[in-house]
DNA sequence: TTGTACGCGTTATCAT
DNA sequence: ATGATAACGCGTACAA
């Protein structure tokens, strides 16, 4: 669909060539008042729109930025993440293509397809790092912005949370509280903030001089952030001659489902046994008991995303991003450290 | 940004003109097998991809979609939805421009900011119907499709729940476990969703024989469908010195702050006080007692709304979709029907 | 079978 | 102050 007005339909109305309406519709100072008042005119009763697209063609500007997905938008931490993305967006100019990529393909290629939809720049969103489309990314000139997955080139950088403190947070408030057994059950070592949450939590151990035991450590390969997955690993824990006291969780999901295994074992979470999750997502705080989390700040990883983004197309010598959004520690009840 | 290597630099590298190479990128017979084969391998060796966007301007087809929305992105309902168009836009050939609306700008206008960017269809996400911005677009050309929005025009449809339906099973489940005083607690009046809601409540009043007792309903007109107004509207009824016994909610998060507020009443929902959610978001299953509530199929939402979008933009002549996805009710503990 | 010329909607250079 | 003209990357009728 193209435009129902273009440029051609204004300047004949108008009686001046195409340049002068550019010149007008550009702000170039080389104009008549009176041309100029007569071009505003018709611009504003024929409606018009200078078409962004054509625009971008000469200028080699589209306004418009990119956005992969692994997973899909129903997913709280997508969703809360594009959230804070919107916020930036508006009034920025700029337009968000989600660029689909066809599963069918075996080679299809990101840059390509950037490239095709002549966008700015592209943000790339929890992919494994050694995807080779993610690898080509990195060594182009396109300004791009990886979120939870630590890739850096000349024109990349890319955004996370603060796991690493955010795992601290937990294991130090579960071990002011008394507790020195403390598990760990996560996911995906492949994945940034997977890596970063175990390795954390090794070292929180050293740190808390707390001993290293395999069977506190919940975190196969192919695991993935469930439900499922966090109660399967509390049931193992559960049956262990001497189990752990408390645990840290990479998920809420995770958390939630620990939380079913403990009560289905008659435990009262909280009492029994501690537990902390991470992300702190809506139903966080509408668990029985109420979860206590890291949480993790979606809307500024969001934004700052954006604003990283747009600086780079900015400005070519703008630094790409390395960031690490600050996570906190929200103490509700699953450990059982509140008046319940 | 624009293309590392254009149809140029394909048709210079192996000598021919770009009239050649476009012919072989279309699929034209009229090329000897051989030029086919050394355009091709030079293809191949560039990396070539056609610009989508230069294509679009001289054929009039972008192979692009855009989306309005309102709310944002992390809303259970937005977000499911778009899950659904995910999947259906992936080998679809479209991609899925989200049209970020200068909030600044009074006079921002969808249509042209549509043609500013040449999409070939738009969806537009729960806007109230008497926006002058929709109005334009129902008259105009551009194939569009309104989630729960029931505006239609020759190029333009929409797609909502059956809220109808899912209100009355929610009323005839009530009225079968026995109650009569049965209340609604809703919202927005002026969103399609929120007057079906209200007017199927009233039509199943009369249906089941059941007085109208305006102090059983609590629709304000600004309300939004919040856990917070939920609570205060429970709040309200519990004070009433003829109580309902049951309660529907124009949504789930409705129905968590409803029972909130009976919990802090000492009323124990599920026994003493009945409810009945609306969507079926990831919480509803997570309340204690869960909710009992009606399903919104966002998946199907989503797919569904693509599909029509693109098959009106294939067939001039393909009718404006205007269906009505199927609710379901989900019988959990609210409504204290099931052993706990 | 191949290439010329024009057009899509716009901006930029350079005369006039 | 204004307007040809070329260019952005591409598709296509038509001529060769």
């Amino acid at each position: 669909v193209t435009s129902l007005s273009s440029i051609n339909d204004v300047a004949r109305l108008v009686g001046v060539s195409i340049t002068t309406v550019s010149k007008v519709l550009n702000g170039y100072p080389d104009v008549s008042p009176k041309t100029r008042k007569k071009v505003l005119e018709i611009i504003n009763e024929l409606k018009f729109q200078p078409n962004v697209v054509a625009r971008g063609l000469v200028k080699g500007r589209s306004w418009s930025l990119g956005i992969f997905l692994t997973t899909s938008f129903d997913h709280p931490f997508v969703s809360g993440v594009m959230g804070g993305m919107k916020e930036t967006l508006e009034n920025s100019g700029y337009d968000l293509i989600y660029l689909a990529q066809g599963s069918k393909d075996p080679d299809y290629d990101f840059l390509k397809h950037c490239h095709s939809r002549n966008v700015d720049g592209v943000v790339v969103f929890g992919f494994s790092r050694e995807d080779k489309n993610l690898m080509e990314l990195v060594k182009s000139e396109l300004p791009s912005v990886f979120i939870d997955t630590n890739l850096t080139g000349k024109r990349a950088g890319y955004i996370t949370s603060d796991n690493r403190s955010g795992i601290f947070m937990a294991m130090e408030h579960l071990y002011r509280l008394g507790h020195r057994k403390i598990a760990f059950i996560s996911s995906m070592q492949w994945l940034l903030p997977g890596r970063v949450r175990f390795e954390a939590y090794l070292e929180g151990l050293r740190k808390f001089s707390l001993p290293y035991v395999s069977d506190y450590m919940e975190i196969r390969e192919h695991y993935i952030f469930t439900k499922e997955n966090g109660y399967e690993s509390m049931r193992r824990m559960l049956a262990l001659k001497e189990r752990p006291t408390s645990v840290v969780c990479g998920s809420d999901l995770m958390a939630i489902g620990a939380m079913a295994a403990c009560q289905e074992a008659g435990l009262k979470v909280g009492r029994d046994m501690a537990i902390v999750g991470f992300d702190d997502i809506e139903l966080a705080s509408h668990t029985v008991p109420k979860l206590t989390t890291i949480r993790q700040d979606f809307k500024l990883i969001g934004k700052k995303s954006i604003e990283h983004l747009i600086s780079m197309i900015k400005n070519p010598h703008a630094p790409p991003p390395i960031v690490e959004v600050p996570t906190q520690l929200i103490i509700r009840e699953s450990c059982g450290d509140t008046k319940n």
